[in-house]
DNA sequence: AACTATTCGGATATTATTGTCCGAGATGGT
DNA sequence: ACCATCTCGGACAATAATATCCGAATAGTT
């Protein structure tokens, strides 16, 4: 699992969210739980984390919801997403757990990982919020079963 | 984090023991827990496993031990110990958890990552215990810190 | 036969993750 | 002013992962 589940909540809340934005929309919580189908207590407490990390914005009260800066959207990574809920990226982490895997003092499976890890981090650094958002709006992905 | 922390534990057991196998040893309990620097008790909860999966074998008694049969290390695949000790592969799961994520219902990672996912799974299938603990035996990879 | 060193297996404990509940505060509408 | 509908935030609960403990069984040694 490269995500943990809160994680992959955020990340589909964020991905809707913004679709919804795109689109002129506000989302609520309830919308949002519904249609990346995740608990919604749980997503709630997801939500106010991209919201302290500003990766997303909330309105409160009637009609509130939460919403996402258009300019923003285009902007923020996924890795940054990740960061904000996970609060680490556990990618940075040896494989097998070693404190100071390294070239020079690499474990058994470093260097058949470590290309895959550079992959995964650039995945993470060069996906953005939009790109996401655009292929479930062009239906060429989607959020939910 | 790809593997489970009992995997890495798991992963670090076998490979000494294989190790020590092919210079002739046996290694215990206590051996191997300090040279792979885990906890004890753990660590013998998944040699159990790994016994029971048929991938170490374990002798009782005093001077007893754990041993790997050479020509099994050499057939062992790295898929071979995860799935003995996490019982199934979180690799197969779509990164953000959809029940039907496909190439027909992707979801809005699945492009990307499927190549990574693939390289993981062949990396999995590809690398045998005796290749990591040969490694090991020259030098060029470690255990521990 | 007794002693010691070891694995085995079940019960239990701890910690992290995931998930729920509910009252408080905010805001728009009537 | 009141009400309905939201988010916010803290406390709590459930589950899963990690870790420990201990008595039993096993086998070599004396």
């Amino acid at each position: 699992m490269i995500f943990t589940k809160a994680c992959e909540y955020g990340i589909k809340a964020a991905v809707y969210v913004a679709e919804q934005s795109m689109n002129g929309y506000r989302a609520s919580l309830k919308d949002i739980s519904k249609e990346i189908d995740s608990p919604e207590a749980f997503t709630a407490k997801i939500l106010q984390t991209l919201v302290r990390n500003n990766i997303i914005i909330s309105v409160k009260g009637s009609a509130g919801g939460f919403e996402a800066d258009l300019k923003k959207i285009k902007k923020t990574k996924l890795i940054e997403i990740v960061l904000a809920i996970d609060g680490t990226l556990h990618e940075g982490r040896c494989v097998l757990g070693l404190n100071k895997c390294s070239e020079v003092h690499p474990c058994p499976v470093h260097n058949k990982y470590k290309h895959i890890k550079k992959d995964i981090l650039t995945m993470l650094e060069k996906t953005t919020l939009a790109e996401m958002s655009n292929s479930v709006i062009e239906g060429l992905s989607c959020l939910r079963n």
